[in-house]
DNA sequence: GCGTCCAGGTCTACC
DNA sequence: GGTAGACCTGGACGC
């Protein structure tokens, strides 16, 4: 079955997909070119299916296989409009941007989606999986997450665990099998805090908190310190949190810095003028060469 | 082969 | 509130 969505008039398809490294871990797939993101998500009924989301004109298409009731077409459009974040209000962002020489190409390349999961706990798991290590490491953490625990599609493909799937494992799981060592006792504390209903981070979503008080509670979650919480920020939409790490220090000193060591406080001047905006602002600004203006 | 460093940080104890 | 030290893992690097 095939359902075909319209994108908003800036919206850049690969300039989505490859916002961030969420493309390259599963249950999302990227193809080579580049053309098409493949992603495992779960029906109404609990049930995986495969998803290949592709261009189609000036919009988007998506591929599922069999026959989608109208309930699991509903919930399929609405993880794809979440995750390409397609229903996002980018002109306060790119009116911030306008009239900057060195970033005018973020609205007229339609940058500024950044990819996310279908749920915030998908994205509050893996971001204490990127929590000082390398990628390769957080790949192999989430790929065992997903093998051990995601169900598995009609193609063999696997979703990505539930909060209850997670919580029924001991610690020592997340330790000796999904070897995140003294993230170990992290993954499980979130996992039984959100199965239990203790913690709900979809609420984040929709939340009225100021940006400061979210992100405290963001930080009440064992393993999110500054870093995770603020890069979990721009995944519910709020972007004045720099979400500072080794990654970004070493590129803003090499693109911004003449190669000279950068304090935290330089770059937060750099990009101090975008105002609530300024997280996107420097995360575009980073990513920027991951693409050239042709998407390649 | 072995030791060291460190990577898309965070927590805790201590001051 | 600020800071030093500990913390898992595994790839890269030097020897």
């Amino acid at each position: 079955m095939e359902i075909k969505i319209s994108t908003p008039r800036q919206f850049n398809f690969i300039r989505t997909v490859f916002s961030h490294g969420w493309c390259e871990l599963v249950p999302f797939e990227l193809n080579k070119s580049r053309s098409r993101l493949v992603r495992v998500v779960e029906l109404p009924d609990g049930s995986p299916v495969t998803l290949t989301i592709s261009r189609a004109g000036h919009g988007i298409k998506i591929d599922a296989p069999g026959r989608i009731n109208r309930a699991a077409a509903a919930k399929i459009e609405r993880d794809v409009r979440h995750m390409l974040r397609l229903d996002d209000d980018m002109t306060g962002y790119y009116s911030a941007v306008a009239g900057n020489a060195e970033f005018e190409w973020v609205a007229r390349e339609g940058a500024g989606r950044l990819l996310r999961a279908p749920t915030v706990f998908e994205d509050m798991v893996k971001m204490i999986c990127t929590t000082n290590c390398s990628w390769a490491l957080t790949d192999k953490m989430n790929a065992a997450l997903v093998n051990l625990l995601g169900k598995p599609a009609a193609d063999g493909r696997r979703s990505f665990p539930t909060p209850q799937a997670m919580a029924e494992m001991p610690a020592g799981f997340y330790r000796d099998e999904v070897r995140a060592g003294y993230r170990a006792p992290y993954l499980k504390e979130l996992a039984d805090s959100v199965a239990s209903g203790a913690v709900d981070p979809e609420q984040w979503l929709s939340s009225e908190l100021p940006a400061a008080e979210l992100k405290r509670e963001m930080k009440k979650i064992k393993g999110v310190g500054d870093y995770a919480a603020e890069n979990m920020m721009r995944l519910v939409g709020r972007y004045d949190g720099l979400a500072l790490d080794s990654w970004i220090r070493s590129k803003f000193s090499k693109t911004r810095n003449k190669g000279r060591i950068a304090s935290d406080k330089k770059i937060e001047r750099y990009y101090a003028g975008f105002g609530e905006w300024k997280g996107l602002a420097l995360w575009c600004d980073m990513t920027r060469d991951w693409l050239d203006e042709e998407g390649n």
